[in-house]
DNA sequence: AGGTAATAGTAACATCTGATACCAATTGCG
DNA sequence: CGCAATTGGTATCAGATGTTACTATTACCT
């Protein structure tokens, strides 16, 4: 005889957070665990484009749209990074000012912006990448092809329930 | 006839990445997605401490070491909370100016010091725990028992190999 | 014991980040 | 049309965060 849903899926929150009654353990908390584990990928990944290329995270993430979608607006920028525009505007400043990527105004809008990056900022593109492929193939690769599908499902519907 | 377990693993990453040759997918990207996710949790929960209770993140993680530990060295909260030494000062510090935690100095060792929750501070860590760990339970809720049990697996192997 | 090195914690400074208000350009509506 | 409202982007300032160097206390070594 199953039990039900609810019955499993009580016993396995148990099992993740290893709670009792009213006590929290930190180390088995899992939004704190997820927001370390985060860390830890992040600054493996952050090797790659701060120590390597200078980059700050936020430019590193525009940068990794801009060598897909040439040409586009910043205020695009933004819901593709999860960055709001100030870390936008910022963002973008700096890669010019390293003449990575360069801007003209809109020629039917002049408020906006088009970022575009530049033939430096191409080859960095491309010389960046496949460092920073290899580091997520590394990191996938302690999963088993089972487990990288479960996460991948786990992540869509923890986030969808977060939105 | 069972495949290798390398061709698995790259054909698992690639469906999670849904990469071709040379360009990446920020959307699709790994780290990206985890960072991001990360940071709904991260906000989900702080509605709990932050809002309700005006407490930093990093408030939030001593406090949560002081509810099972009280009596404890400050130098021993860094590794439990992954702070750095200035973090939990100033963590310490500005819950003790708000009369949720005191220190004094351990009586063999004066540099030492020994912080622990005032009774204000045990009654606030009662109020807001049922809280954290209710958001927990909701947020995993929408997973499997098998999925939980997966998700639990899969971030101790890439937490431990990021060690 | 005496002097050097190590440790716990913090002050002080520099930098980053977030929030607000602002300017310029455009849209919409009377 | 003309003017208020909206939009894209940025300057500016306050608060948060990281880094360095410093003080106080203890440990170590000869």
């Amino acid at each position: 005889m199953g039990r039900s849903g609810e019955a499993r899926d009580r016993e396995a929150t148990e099992r993740m957070t290893a709670q009792d009654g009213g006590e929290l353990d930190l180390q088995q908390y899992f939004p704190y665990r997820l927001a370390r584990l985060a860390e830890q990928v992040s600054l493996a990944v952050a090797e790659v484009y701060s120590e390597r290329f200078a980059l700050t995270r936020q430019e590193w993430r525009v940068l990794a749209i801009l060598g897909v979608r040439p040409q586009i607006a910043t205020k695009e920028i933004g819901p593709l990074t999860t960055l709001d525009k100030m870390q936008v505007s910022r963002a973008v400043q700096g890669l010019q000012s390293r003449g990575i990527a360069s801007r003209k105004h809109h020629p039917d809008d002049r408020r906006e912006l088009i970022v575009a990056l530049t033939p430096a900022g191409r080859a960095l593109y491309r010389k960046i990448v496949p460092f920073a492929l290899a580091r997520e193939t590394e990191l996938l690769g302690v999963l088993t092809a089972e487990e990288v599908k479960v996460l991948d499902r786990v992540m869509h519907k923890l986030s969808a329930a977060l939105s």
